[in-house]
DNA sequence: TCCTACAATGGACTTTGTCCAAGTCAATAT
DNA sequence: ATATTGACTTGGACAAAGTCCATTGTAGGA
C-alpha cells in the first residue's frame, strides 16, 4: 500500500491528497469497487473530492499496470488492486459478489492454433459464474 | 432461422413483424452485434421499429436461451445468435472483431475446489485477446 | 369479424462515463 | 521561507447505453 505510493512517486506520479485516499480505498484482497464506490468511500476521508478526478486517478493508475480494470456484468467497471499475480474471477450470479481465484493449468493453452484465426493471442480473461454461500442458504 | 421462429412460436411467443425482423437480423455466424447495431439493421426493413422494441426483444430471447448476451470492452453490449453450441469469444484488441472459438478442454476442471469458496460454480465464460491479421498487417 | 391480452411506441429518465475551461497546489529552485 | 509553474482538481455540461411507463396498436383465437 504505502509500497504503492513509493512505487508511483519514483514513477514522477505527483502526490495528491486525492490521489493518496483513492489509493488507499483501494487496498486489500478481493477488493472490486466501482468508481462510484470509490468515490463515496474517498469522499468519506476527502468530502470535496470530484468525480472526475476518481475517474482520472482510477484510469491512470490502471495505465500504471497497478490496478485492473474489470467489467463482469456490462454495468459498471470495477477496479481490482490485485494486479500483481494474474488470477480470474468467480462471480455471484445472484448477489454479484467477486472473488479472486487462481486456478491450476493455462487456458491459452487450450486454443489450439486451428481455432486463432490467424489472430496473435496474448491474453485470456476467464469470469467463473456461480452461487455464493451466502446466497445458497438464503 | 425459421427454426428459431418456430420454435418460439411453440413456446407461445407471439410473432409480430417487429420480433421478427430482429430474429433475421441476427441470424449466421460471427454475428455479435450491440443493440444499437440490430436496431439500425432492422430499421432498415422496418422503418417505424423503435429502440424500445429492440431492447425488449433481445432480452426476451436472452430469457428463452436462443442469443447470449456478450460484454468483452465494457461498452454496449453484444448479442451472439449462436446459442446452440458452448463456445469462448476472441477479440481483437484494436478493431474490436470479435470470432467465436471452440478450445478444448473444459475450464471449469481447471478450478479446484479449494478455490471455490463454497460457490456451487456453474459456470464459465472466456475471453481471449489478441490482434487480428488485418490489424497485424496494417 | 370482433375482442382482448399482449406488444410496440416514443419520450422522459437513469446510470455510467467523458470532456473542458478555470482555478488550485505540489514540488522544485531560489 | 517564498515564488514559480506546470500538472492536478473541480463542477458542470455533455454523451452513450439502457430502462420505464402511459398510450396506442395488433396477433391470434372465439
Amino acid at each position: 500500500m504505502s509500497d504503492l505510493l513509493e512505487r508511483l512517486r519514483e514513477r514522477g506520479w505527483r502526490l495528491t491528497a486525492q490521489r493518496r485516499v483513492v489509493a488507499e480505498v483501494l487496498n486489500g484482497d478481493h477488493v472490486h469497487l466501482t468508481a462510484d464506490e470509490v468515490h463515496a468511500r474517498a469522499a468519506d476521508r476527502l468530502p470535496e473530492i470530484s468525480r472526475a478526478t476518481v475517474y482520472n486517478t482510477l484510469g491512470e493508475l490502471v495505465s500504471l499496470g497497478e490496478i485492473i480494470e474489470v467489467s463482469t456484468d456490462g454495468r459498471a467497471k470495477r477496479y481490482d488492486p490485485n494486479a500483481h499475480r494474474p488470477h480470474h474471477h468467480l462471480v455471484c450470479s445472484r448477489c454479484g459478489t467477486i472473488r479472486d481465484v487462481h486456478p491450476g493449468g493455462n487456458p491459452l493453452d487450450d486454443l489450439p492454433a486451428g481455432e486463432r484465426f490467424g489472430f496473435t493471442v496474448s491474453d485470456v480473461e476467464v469470469t467463473y459464474r456461480g452461487v455464493c454461500p451466502e446466497c445458497a442458504a438464503a
